[in-house]
DNA sequence: CATCAACCCTGAGAGC
DNA sequence: TGCTCTCAGGGTTGAT
């Protein structure tokens, strides 16, 4: 469920530091605790423990879900897939004994300072990486939906490429990079597109209000801090500002007609089917 | 090329 | 109360 917008919010309060904890850059990574070897994608656990004892995080960034961590020498990245977060807390608790890891924490980087970073996973599908260089992972990323260089005529011309439900096809991240199931409901929604429909088969005028509503929910999102779900990643509001997700059987905000839950491309799907038709 | 199913996982919620 | 079953979902892989 991270989707761009809580993926920006964790790395930024990594990144800036949030709740009495520092920022993470200038950290030295002096030990990396393992609990799920399978979380490591690359290299093998044992080397990569190996290659990140002793480096020195530079600075935290986004791509696409992925989160990029620039060290001194290579670069870590995570992938956090359905039910995972990355905080900063003490080693320590007040009183001075070691504050214990949580039933999830699946990679725990110690730094020198009194501080660690935790890569925590409920389900166990999140991933790490430590490259050389993050260009085998972020090579097969389409655009960046808020990058400047994402305009509808890009978006339109992108879509008449292929023929596909417009759904799955903006979730792809070969197309673009960051929607996920949340934030392409809320977007086809906010446009009046039935998620069914192809992508060839929409009007620039259509492909003109989907890049402006793709924008409108990410940017509002990344406002809101995300979106709380259920059990995992706390803290976001943007759940309060869904108009279709998750709000099956509900009245539609615009024409009161009550949201249908359908699946396409094998993921639940919110939509109202008086405002987005097929036809 | 487009679509679909299976896989990896756990906890919540429903049903009994 | 407590068990079993189903579901959710990002991305990858393989089949159709």
């Amino acid at each position: 469920m991270p989707e761009l917008p809580e993926v920006e919010t964790i790395i930024r309060r990594l990144k800036n530091g949030a709740a009495g904890q520092p920022g993470v850059c200038h950290q030295v990574i002096q030990s990396v605790q393992i609990t799920w070897p399978k979380i490591i994608a690359a290299p093998d656990p044992a080397s990569f423990q190996e290659a990140l004892t002793g480096k020195t995080i530079i600075d935290a960034q986004r791509r696409g879900k992925y989160l990029h961590f620039l060290l001194d020498e290579g670069h870590l990245v995570g992938h956090l897939r359905m039910s995972g977060d990355m905080r900063t807390e003490t080693r320590l608790t007040p009183d001075g004994t070691p504050n214990p890891a949580g039933p999830y924490d699946r990679i725990i980087f110690n730094f020198s300072s009194p501080h660690r970073l935790v890569f925590s996973n409920i389900r166990k599908f999140g991933r790490m990486w430590y490259l050389t260089t993050p260009q085998e992972l972020f090579k097969r990323l389409g655009p960046e939906p808020l990058d400047p260089q994402f305009t509808a005529a890009l978006l339109i011309e992108k879509l008449r490429a292929h023929a596909r439900q417009i759904k799955p096809l903006l979730m792809d991240q070969s197309f673009i990079a960051g929607l996920g199931n949340i934030y392409t409901d809320e977007a086809l929604f906010r446009a009046g597109i039935h998620p069914l429909r192809k992508s060839d088969s929409l009007s620039p005028a259509e492909g003109e209000r989907l890049h402006q509503s793709i924008q409108e929910v990410l940017r509002q999102g990344i406002l809101r801090f995300g979106a709380s779900l259920d059990w995992f990643y706390r803290g976001g509001e943007f759940q309060n500002d869904f108009k279709a997700y998750a709000r099956t059987g509900h009245p539609c905000p615009i024409c009161n007609t009550p949201i249908e839950k359908i699946v396409v491309g094998q993921r639940g799907t919110h939509f109202c089917p008086h405002c987005q038709k097929l036809v």
